[in-house]
DNA sequence: TTAGTTGCAAACAATTTGCACGTTG
DNA sequence: CAACGTGCAAATTGTTTGCAACTAA
């Protein structure tokens, strides 16, 4: 599930159309790590093919994120940041120092948002967990020295 | 902790001053209801003092931001909420249908801030559980009809 | 007195949109 | 060839900043 062939006939499917911009964008979310926003991807892709522009790459996350083929996480910062989606929900630790993303999987993540989607007996779509700090280098005291 | 009085004083503590527009957005803070963001708070503050600003709700946003006392969220639009720092994180659920936003307490929340932060061995200054979707009235089946 | 605070307008940053042209199915 | 996608530039939105005037301590 979610690999490229299958989010290209989903795509189809929904009457979208596979460009080679699209794909360019497409191949990039799975190549590049961590967590990209918007002009990273424009740059990365700008090298593959130097005439897509700004605003397909915003067009192209819009419509991946719509279809719920990637993430959109606001970590800590006034831009977005894009990452596939993944099957388990995980906590994303953005260090206000040095500014790092680490990624964190705990089995609390999903019984967390079990419980909620519950408790409001609503249809979920998205579920974030942002912690923001210092990491175990850049904390005042404790880190290594 | 966290009255009015108490970060009065804390402010001067550090050097700031109570000033009267910082005082209308403190009080705002406390009676508007659910999470306003910037502009409702500068359209709320004029009816109070017609001659506030933009830029001084923005300003004592920061600071109060970065002194602790109130929280910014990123409930699914582009722009920030704010609301009063609490003792208990919860989770805002935000329905991408009717825009409502609901908040949820649940104790998993502290266990699983917790968890990370042992895990991490880091120093959390922030801890936000989004959830968006469709309410139990706007979700395709199962609500009200 | 004097350092912190403010309003205003301008600057900025991130994202969106209108439109003529290009491309896919 | 018809509908969808794209580049470009301009428009929007949300927030920050420079600076002269103001004000709390």
């Amino acid at each position: 599930m979610n690999s490229i062939p299958a989010i290209k006939s989903a795509l189809k499917a929904s009457g979208r159309r596979i460009t080679s911009k699209r794909e360019v964008i497409l191949d990039l979310l799975r190549k590049i790590p961590g967590h990209p926003d918007a002009e990273t991807l424009f740059l990365e892709a700008k090298k593959i093919d130097p005439r897509i522009g700004l605003s397909t790459v915003y067009r192209t996350l819009a419509l991946l994120k719509k279809e719920g083929f990637i993430e959109e996480h606001r970590l800590g910062q006034s831009h977005g940041h894009f990452e596939a989606s993944r099957r388990a929900a995980h906590v994303h630790f953005s260090c206000l120092a040095c500014g790092q993303v680490i990624e964190c999987e705990n089995p609390l993540v999903n019984r967390l948002k079990t419980e909620i989607k519950r408790t409001l007996n609503a249809d979920l779509k998205e579920f974030h967990v942002y912690a923001g700090g210092f990491c175990r280098s850049c904390r005042p005291t404790g880190g290594r020295p």
